[in-house]
RNA sequence: GGCGACAUAGCCAAGCGGUAAGGCAUGGGUCUGCAACACCCUGAUCCCCAGUUCAAAUCUGGGUGUCGCCUCCA
């Protein structure tokens, strides 16, 4: 597996810490909304990463926190005229809701920040016990001038920044450069006691404290949107080696973003879409095949036209593995055992495999694995017919399934019945069309149509599927 | 100003030195009562200019254009 390593710029060769195992870290969202399109890029790329790793076998133990506590928590709630933990309880499930419509699995841990308190009083005491750290006021700062290696990450020399800064100066902190680990409460704002002050944890301390109590010291992933580069990660780094004195993660991978009409997704724009109201008019998983397929680090581009492209290019997989179900109903199985000429096509499917496998190792190339896929369709669709054998379709059709599930595409939708009173219009329609009355069959399908169900005649029977 | 990314058919998008994957859309055909699905056919001198090489979309240099980050935005 080779991943893209924004601290090296270069693909690197994925070894992990431990053998079998993968840590990984993915930075939240910040629970003060519903979630933007954007917001999910992350999630679904790395849920797929995730499903690749579990797939190759790897254990792997996903953690990815809450921030719900934050201005724009405090700034929503106070708009409400309700407390902040009401905002962000309430936002946290319905992140859960997108995130199980776009079937993102559960984190193995998903840490609140607010929860994790004692942990970061802790971790700040260390830094100012090491001298990395100072206090002003009832705030804490970390001295950026006493990490060496600060900019390793983002690849900023220091001093370009400190000149390029477009920051008001604070006179409290010794270096402009300094920020926030810890700051005073202020009137109407959710506080916890520590040393220093009453008050709550800046933003960045948060992921090194969560990410040290549930993965260690050091991990082998953290991931998160590319504008957490800077000033994010590069500050994680930062607090967590001068902490515990040892590299912090080993592969850091972001995500491109997401724009609307090549601009960056904003409120004040009016370019703002929430995957709540995307949901509303797409099928949830063909937002999630849209973004895969694009490499995750590319800038991608939204719209409306592009989902619908997206819908168009997935209800092909989706066609292709109902018509193989609907060839499974066959009762009357010519040969269930492939013959030799199915044989050789399979290992054709195979070799697709392979080349869905190596995709997916080079750096995630989901773009080319789903080509795969559809060659593997193509495949199908061409010779998969009534008179194939029964363990061909099945394997052909058990590959494609697989190879989406990895992707977190479902394939194949639970078995449903139709109720008796549709059954029995279908065979009406079948009835109609034999006496050549396809007044009385349009009438039927237009009918049927009506309440979600599209009929296809095909040269094996009749197939209907949801609209 | 500093740092970084990107530019491939109408659209989306792979490609990582050996003469351009895949998908959507369009047009023609086969199948079909019709429709849908599917299948066959249809499309790119890879932003421009130099250079390196037997060979470049792929490497180097120079343009042009687009975008992101530069203190709490995924």
């Amino acid at each position: 597996m080779k991943i893209y390593n924004t601290l090296t710029q270069r693909k690197d060769e994925f070894i992990p810490i431990e053998e079998g195992k993968v840590k990984m870290y993915v930075c939240g969202p910040t629970v003060y909304n519903y979630i933007h399109i954007g917001n999910a890029r992350p999630a679904i790329i790395f849920d797929t990463l995730r499903r690749y790793f579990e797939y190759i076998g790897y254990d792997v133990n996903y953690v990815t926190n809450f921030t719900d506590v934050d201005d724009k928590i405090i700034k929503k709630a106070n708009e409400e005229g309700v407390s902040a933990s009401e905002i962000s309880e309430r936002y946290i499930e319905e992140f859960r809701k997108d995130m199980d419509a776009l079937n993102v699995k559960v984190a193995t841990c998903h840490p609140k920040a607010t929860e994790e308190i004692e942990g970061m009083i802790e971790m700040i005491d260390t830094l100012i016990k090491k001298g990395h750290a100072y206090e002003k006021n009832g705030t804490v700062y970390f001295k950026t001038r006493s990490f060496d290696e600060y900019g390793k990450l983002s690849k900023k020399n220091i001093d370009d920044l400190e000149a390029g800064s477009r920051i008001a100066v604070n006179e409290e902190k010794e270096d402009p450069l300094d920020f926030v680990l810890w700051k005073p409460k202020k009137e109407g704002e959710p506080y916890w006691p520590s040393p220093w002050s009453d008050g709550r944890p800046g933003w960045h301390i948060e992921c090194s404290v969560m990410s040290r109590k549930y993965l260690g010291e050091q991990i082998d992933i953290h991931a998160g949107g590319e504008d957490l580069i800077f000033p994010h990660h590069e500050n994680e780094i930062a607090q967590s080696e001068a902490a515990n004195g040892k590299e912090f993660a080993r592969y850091w991978m972001h995500n491109g973003f997401l724009n609307i009409d090549n601009k960056k997704m904003s409120k004040s724009e009016g370019n703002f879409f929430t995957v709540r109201e995307i949901c509303e008019q797409y099928p949830p998983q063909v937002i999630r095949f849209f973004m895969l397929n694009a490499h995750y680090r590319s800038p991608l581009n939204f719209s409306r036209e592009l989902v619908e492209a997206a819908k168009n290019s997935l209800n092909r997989i989706l066609t292709c593995v109902g018509q193989l179900n609907f060839l499974l109903k066959n009762e009357a199985w010519k040969s269930e055992a492939m013959s030799d000429e199915e044989r050789k096509l399979y290992e054709e499917v195979n070799a697709l495999q392979e080349k869905f496998n190596s995709s997916m190792e080079d750096d995630l190339n989901t773009a080319d694995a789903i080509a795969a896929i559809f060659e593997i369709v193509k495949l199908a669709n061409t010779n998969c017919k009534s008179d194939s054998s029964k363990e061909f379709i099945l394997a052909v059709k058990d590959k494609i399934v697989m190879l989406c599930d990895i992707l977190g595409i479902i394939a194949e939708p639970e078995e449903e019945l139709l109720d008796e009173e549709i059954e029995k219009l279908i065979e009406e329609r079948q009835l109609a069309r034999k006496n050549k009355d396809f007044a009385r069959a349009d009438e039927i399908r237009n009918l049927l149509l009506e309440k979600g169900i599209i009929l296809e005649d095909t040269r094996e029977g009749v197939r209907w599927k949801r609209s």
